[in-house]
DNA sequence: GTGAAAGCGCTAACAA
DNA sequence: TTGTTAGCGCTTTCAC
């Protein structure tokens, strides 16, 4: 019976001269097996069987013109936001019976564009992707342009069908929080801004309230990666004559670094500087001191994106998802003192 | 001049029509420019270039018999060692123009056969995968009887291409290292062994030190999962008349959660219990207490990986790669005494 | 240097 | 219920 043999070159034609019947049956026998006799079916399938024939998924997606497949495209899977951010949605293209293929573009526009080109040369049904900056992203007018199916993840956008957090509200409510424990003087981490419309937009929203609590204004330091903070910095952070009492880094990745140095050059945290983060990434809570941060749900991202998109690619429908954050206590960030804490708790209102 | 405009159905063929060209000549300038006179090919690409028009990989694919597109199928992304061994494999695929096809099995062998059968259907060129025993897998026997292109990642095997650390030797070695510490009574966690034979291997070479070094017949303690462990079974650990002195988890996640429980449950690591893990995650040197850990390179294996199917793919050749672990000494792991150490620091001879 | 023609594996009309 | 036929987009001999 020999099942899953040596497979050299079995085509359903093949089969179809077999089971001495025509090739467009032993089609109907792996797509619409109800419309077809029992008794031919079972006999192609046996044909099929001891050859380990598979149908030939680039045969029928040049036919019909569709391949189940949905690219995703994202900057890093080292930052578990982004990983999780792929279960999500790998997880829903499977269920729909989709495959995904899947690029790292590590936060370079280049190869976000070369990602996207290799994506649509391999004819996938929709693409989900996180840009640098989805007001300027030429890749997404292309795709527009093209009428080609796809969702931004993270990223916001008015004009493009997006999954993603209000991130101006969530970092606002994150200073809010930290002008709730009596920080005054607060500074903001980032990586290159032009490479993280998301950055961007957690900075205008902690300055937008700041302003609007009457705190200092929140300076913002530009770290060389989104993945890693450098020492130089930080130690002129921790050095300067006034220094903030708290950092606001702009995710949980840069937040872990900067714990580390400022432990490296002898400082603590929250001790002598308050350190809070964005992403709400696991490993967070395990840490020491364990991370304020605010919580962006990445697998639901990946889950919303990939369902819109489906909604997009089946019925047409293109819609954009806002998910909900919350912001998750910890040890990283401390009162400043108590007597402040009261005058500077009215909270700016978002969400 | 209205570059990548709305692309309704332009093919090779449609182009070749408005540049009064064949098809072939086409097909020529994007394949082989060189060969193409220089006025044609630049007319061609201009006519290309206003509808937006790239060949679309399924014809050729179809034609060519290889769609220069990997598999990679993995156990979960949430695990950041499996999220590093993705960017060392996608990396190294895209260096030599191959696109990934990813997708997560959570541990489930059903998954696994059904990814595998996917792959096979998108006819790729090759399938990276970890399966959860090297030795049971049906879907190995398959791919193997098909002559598909494979190499396993971090399953070891002698009858599969592989790319993986000794994980015998490792265990073996980090039960030394814990010897060396004074711990004569160690007990291995993990999830259900016959969902991964790294986690089997693991535990036969921790037996296989501690029997060498005389110490106490090693434990294992079984947890629903190999990402979390349950308090439950921690919690009967602790009570334990005799109880262990350290706790050797499978991998950094379990470790990590162990950690998290016997906090809960009012102890302290490594006050009252030392805990090591395995994998070397990134996360492990920032937790409290840090995870003294044996660190497998993701990243490198993914890469190693890639790099052994891309030579089987293009060269035919077969081979398996080991890859070199690291014990991390982390705060997780304390000394049992001072007096103790001295007579168990006889290591048993590994690597 | 370029073209004509066949065919990779599949499915959807349409016909029987 | 099943078969015949055409064609999805591409490349590649083999002519010219």
């Amino acid at each position: 019976m020999a099942e899953e043999r040596r497979t050299d070159k079995v085509s359903i034609v093949e089969i179809a001269r077999q089971a001495g019947v025509s090739p467009a049956t032993v089609s109907r026998v792996f797509n619409r097996p109800d419309i077809v006799q029992a008794q031919t079916r079972e006999h192609v399938l046996a044909i099929a069987g001891s050859h380990g024939f598979r149908p030939n998924r680039l045969g029928s997606s040049l036919r019909l013109g569709s391949t189940r497949t949905l690219g995703l495209v994202l900057p890093t899977l080292s930052n578990p936001v982004f990983a999780d951010c792929f279960e999500g949605a790998e997880q829903r293209a499977r269920q729909s019976g989709y495959s995904v293929m899947m690029t790292a573009t590590h936060y370079d526009p280049t190869l976000e564009t070369a990602a996207v080109h290799r994506l649509i040369d391999h004819q996938l049904d929709g693409i989900i992707l996180t840009v640098a900056d989805a007001r300027k992203s030429s890749i997404l007018k292309t795709l527009k342009a093209r009428g080609m199916n796809y969702v931004l993840a993270y990223n916001e956008s008015v004009i493009h069908p997006c999954a993603a957090v209000d991130n101006y509200a969530a970092a606002s409510d994150m200073v809010s929080h930290l002008a709730g424990l009596g920080h005054r003087h607060i500074a903001f981490l980032s990586g290159p801004l032009d490479l993280s419309d998301r950055a961007k937009s957690r900075l205008a929203g902690s300055r937008h309230c700041a302003r609007a609590l009457r705190l200092e204004r929140v300076r913002h330091y530009v770290m060389l990666s989104h993945t890693a903070s450098d020492t130089a910095t930080i130690a002129r952070i921790l050095e300067a004559a006034s220094r903030p009492s708290a950092l606001f880094c702009s995710n949980d990745l840069l937040a872990t670094s900067v714990i580390a140095i400022v432990k490296e050059l002898g400082g603590a945290v929250p001790g002598d500087i308050s350190v809070a983060g964005f992403d709400g990434i696991r490993y967070g809570a395990f840490m020491s001191p364990s991370l304020t941060t605010v919580e962006a749900p990445g697998y639901e991202i990946g889950k919303a994106a990939c369902h819109l998109l489906l909604d997009q690619i089946e019925q047409g429908a293109v819609r954009s998802e806002q998910l909900r954050y919350r912001l998750i206590e910890g040890a990283s960030v401390a009162a400043v003192s108590p007597l402040s804490r009261k005058e500077s708790h009215a909270a700016c209102a978002n969400q």
